[in-house]
DNA sequence: AAGCCGTGGGT
DNA sequence: TACCCAAGGCT
């Protein structure tokens, strides 16, 4: 499982030539500041390069600086970080940067294991951070990273259990520790492009791999089928139904508890479980049924929704957990991703508000 | 350790 | 359609 010093050196040349010339000119790889570099890495959990970009974008030129997102209030993260999901990833971020700031003098920690200690950094964003914003020789190992590596050593273990995973950090790590000095950023990132661009899920393009030549997966003509995967659950079906209340260019609203396990903060239309059958329940919530409008498909985490929207009409006083937000405040505060989509389907109708 | 946390794009 | 994810972390 362990390779050669002489391997580690060819291959780790190898790739980092690859990279050298295949690399994507992304936004996060053209700065050295280490919280730009963690903003990137936050985003990047479970979320796509090209999802990513416009985010990184928008989210440095509200919060340039640590000491701007230490001192933003929590409505206006969360409406910059809105539709990008897990929404937990943006506090800890904010707690984080309290910490560097309150903790740390204001001094990003440069050690793995004082970055590991902040909130949302677990091993892989502590290595990232550490090899590509100060050069220390940490392995990353990210899906990405995993996947390569599992091809390139032919692992038929399943790569979700400890000790398969053990196996293949202590290759990254061997690896990684071959490379030369400040270039460990380098190497992580450019493992991390190989998997993203060429030794991918689906039909990876081993025809084009620099690691041809290392891979048991290849030799053995395995690697459509490695990793192996677990089959996860179905997801569940669920039928929500939304209800759009206005009244004098305003929106019926309420905001979720801070408490909830799921998005909490964010500001939704009025939702109920299933169809809207009845206008008895409406009638408690100073609402009376028009009509249902259409239908559309959102997908949260381990459940499908499929969502009804109805138009209703101010009827009586609504319920006090709901609140008359004014069409132009919309912008200012964070929605969730089902209100947005009701939202625009509603502008799609009528362009100019109603 | 397994399940949860979001979303939109590809097949 | 239904399923597969994509630079994970937390409980």
């Amino acid at each position: 499982m362990k390779f050669s010093a002489t391997t580690c050196k060819q291959l780790t040349k190898v790739l980092i030539d690859w990279y050298h010339h295949h690399k994507r000119d992304l936004p996060w790889r053209h700065t050295r500041n280490p919280y730009h570099i963690l903003v990137s890495e936050v985003m990047l959990q479970q979320t796509r390069v090209t999802t990513v970009i416009p985010y990184y974008e928008k989210f440095l030129s509200h919060f340039p600086t640590l000491e701007s997102l230490a001192s933003a209030p929590e409505q206006s993260l969360l409406r910059i970080w809105s539709g990008l999901g897990y929404y937990r990833r943006v506090r800890y971020l904010q707690a984080a940067a309290r910490q560097i700031i309150s903790k740390w003098n204001s001094q990003f920690p440069k050690e793995y294991h004082d970055l590991q200690t902040l909130p949302g950094f677990g091993e892989y964003t502590a290595a990232a951070v550490s090899s590509i914003a100060f050069g220390h020789k940490h392995a990353a190992v990210d899906g990405n990273v995993l996947r390569v590596l599992t091809r390139l050593v032919n692992e038929k273990g399943n790569v979700k259990k400890t000790a398969i995973r053990r196996k293949l950090n202590f290759a990254a790590q061997s690896l990684v520790s071959s490379v030369g000095p400040r270039s460990a950023g380098t190497w992580n990132q450019a493992l991390m492009e190989l998997g993203a661009t060429v030794c991918t899920p689906q039909n990876p393009s081993c025809n084009l791999c620099p690691l041809k030549q290392w891979c048991s997966s290849v030799k053995a003509g395995t690697q459509c089928i490695r990793p192996v995967k677990v089959r996860p659950h179905k997801k569940e079906k669920m039928v929500t139904s939304v209800i759009v209340c206005t009244k004098n260019e305003q929106f019926l609203m309420r905001q979720r508890p801070e408490k909830s396990k799921i998005m909490p903060g964010f500001w939704e239309l009025p939702e109920v479980e299933g169809q809207l059958l009845c206008e008895t329940d409406l009638h408690e919530w100073g609402m009376k049924q028009l009509r249902r409008l259409s239908s559309f498909s959102h997908g949260i985490t381990s459940r499908i929704y499929d969502v009804n929207v109805y138009i209703a009409a101010s009827k009586g006083k609504p319920l006090r957990s709901f609140h008359w937000v004014p069409q132009g405040k919309l912008s200012t505060i964070p929605l969730t991703t089902i209100t947005r989509k009701t939202l625009a389907i509603l502008e799609s109708i009528s362009p100019e508000g109603r």
